[in-house]
DNA sequence: TCCGCTAGAGAACGATCGTTCTCCGCGTAT
DNA sequence: ATACGCGGAGAACGATCGTTCTCTAGCGGA
């Protein structure tokens, strides 16, 4: 037998991989018993309902989004770098052989008319997001206007490139990340 | 009975509206026969399978997608307002009640792990998109990296105006438009 | 050694799905 | 008037789903 939290943690990453590939309505929680080693009632015993693991799989992706977000920025240098950083987080994610766009994204499109509580953690992971944009720029000395302005090219990238499955998306955004981000900081700052 | 093509036209129309509220899988050919008042042996008659149906749902958006595009575009006198049409149609989009994002994005995250059909339709409509957009770029006498910019902006207003439901991410998408328009049409042309 | 507990394997259950089939009523041609 | 054929209502079917239950093997303590 396993320990608790591992098998808990490989019932998540499982049922990440397979939600996040097939679907979740296309994938059956005997297929997530299969494919993680657990057994059903094991998977019950950790999450009440299919709806409960569908959430941890939301808090599971939340955490490597952060910790993607986080390395990035921990490789850029000044303030205008930061806020680009996200960008290239993307472009390493969108040439990962198994990318097929924002889980959240997917999941909200799948699940969010039926499910009120899949609906409310999508949108909390949205907003946390802008948040964290609206305060690179903040600390940048950006104008407020800028955050929301970064955030749709940010998505606009996951959702192009999951459908394109074009890599370059990501150098697109970026690109018009720079742009926006020269015209905000005056012409003079251009340079 | 009623005649074949208003039948078609019902069925249709009630999936897409069914589809795109709850997602494809969460609604059954029940609910729509019971919608659309035309009896399931009709339905299969005009649609070998639901997946069919499905297809038949991304050509009516397609075609209602482009009658809108095509509304705002009359609308516009000049070229540059004619690359900014779209945002206009997506303002006016974002304020209907029944808004969800965009229904092939939807449909893709969905049922593209399972229906090659399905995600074949939803990237050529993208990439018709994209398409127009440069169309309409070229027109402006625009550089080519204007385009895809410009529709990493429309699809992601789309993706955070479903999740948040916020209509003025539209405008905040024009905004921005307006400056990477403005930036790649060099500074002269700002005034 | 025997007992009680835990957990795994998977059968079982009720619901629902996509799809097909049966039955029946009605309009039409002869 | 009668036979025929089309189409509607919905029952039926097999598959699959989420969830629960049964059975059994293994293990630690008196």
């Amino acid at each position: 037998m396993i320990d608790q939290e591992t098998a808990r943690d490989q019932v998540v990453s499982t049922a990440d991989r397979l939600f996040y590939a097939h679907g979740v309505q296309a994938v059956g929680m005997d297929a997530v018993r299969t494919e993680a080693g657990v057994s059903l009632k094991r998977i019950y015993a950790l999450f009440p309902s299919k709806d409960d693991l569908v959430l941890a799989v939301l808090r599971h992706r939340t955490e490597q989004w952060d910790t993607g977000v986080a390395r990035a920025l921990a490789a850029a240098r000044t303030p205008r770098d930061r806020m680009l950083a996200v960008f290239d987080f993307l472009a390493e994610w969108f040439r990962e052989d198994d990318f097929r766009g924002c889980a959240f994204i997917n999941f909200f499109g799948e699940l969010a008319g039926g499910s009120s509580r899949v609906a409310e953690a999508v949108r909390e992971q949205k907003t946390s997001f802008q948040r964290h944009v609206a305060d690179l720029v903040r600390e940048a000395g950006g104008p407020g206007y800028l955050a929301p302005q970064l955030v749709l090219l940010a998505e606009g990238a996951q959702t192009t490139a999951a459908i394109t499955g074009d890599p370059a998306t990501a150098a697109h955004a970026r690109a018009a990340a720079e742009t926006l981000i020269g015209a905000a900081f005056g012409p003079a700052s251009r340079f």
